[in-house]
DNA sequence: CATGTTCGTTAGCATAACTCATTACCTTTT
DNA sequence: AAAAGGTAATGAGTTATGCTAACGAACATG
């Protein structure tokens, strides 16, 4: 809380700032050229990633969460099913919906990806000693935490 | 160091790498919208974080950094050059390259931009409480080495 | 039932990357 | 010294991925 912290740390906490959304567009970029699949857009493989997490949604629910505009998401959600990733239904209380459900073969896709750009970043982390992996362990759900808020 | 790390902390190490992945993905994506400057892209803006590190560069020194190809870097500093933020001087020794570097209203929209996106970052991060901002805190400059090894 | 709203889509356009080809300059070889 | 090959930047054209505007179908409300 950044708000309302004694005045001595103040400093420490800009610094802190400053060094973690530096760290994040740098790691960020990195790890996006670590692609399992080329054929695959980012925001394709992070819709995926979301509907990974929330099991299903509707096109309008994906384009709020990826902060991208309904048409993209119509063309983004129909070159998924193109490819097999994702199944199409109809939506069960609206027949306006539509919900996008993942295939497994979208399941065992991520999974791939997932595990590459882990081994990416770990072999990165390879060059840290002890004590600093210890802090980047201790921080790593905190940022998935912040991520999220 | 994930390589020899002691049998127990096998699982967490790789817990803790994909957490990481994730919140470094999802929050990149986030900063991403934070620009300052709407008529500049996240490459542009890159290339001018890279040069106040670097101080100068050709602009084959930058595709490579940037992870570009030349003719994108050659669009990119044309663009920047346009709108004041760079300057393209000759080359001492080899007179096929150039030399850019960038202008003080760069350095000045560089730390606005900055400014910007750390608010945004700290205004999430109030939503930490004492502890676990302690935890990223810790991590921060531990990240920014490892965004750069 | 009439009107307005929401959802997904279609069509057309803008941007920013890429590849391939070209020009200018340096470096090495003969 | 001249020729051959390599490297830097760039120009032209293509592709990919986002956007806005406009639309039809399904819901919600007076």
């Amino acid at each position: 809380m950044l708000t309302n912290m004694p005045e001595l740390s103040r400093g420490d906490d800009a610094a802190a700032v400053n060094a973690l959304r530096s760290a994040v567009m740098r790691l960020s970029r990195r790890l996006k050229h670590q692609r399992v699949d080329e054929s695959l857009s980012p925001t394709e493989m992070s819709v995926l990633g979301t509907l990974a997490r929330c099991g299903h949604a509707t096109p309008g629910e994906l384009a709020r969460k990826e902060h991208v505009q309904p048409p993209s998401m119509t063309r983004i959600v129909a070159m998924l099913e193109a490819k097999g990733l994702v199944r199409l239904e109809a939506h069960a209380d609206d027949r306006r919906q539509k919900v996008v459900t993942q295939t497994e073969q979208a399941e065992a896709m991520l999974e791939e990806s997932r595990r590459k750009r882990n081994a990416w970043l770990a072999e990165l982390a390879s060059g840290l000693d002890e004590d600093e992996w210890a802090k980047v362990r201790a921080a790593a759900p905190v940022l998935e935490k912040l991520a999220q808020l």
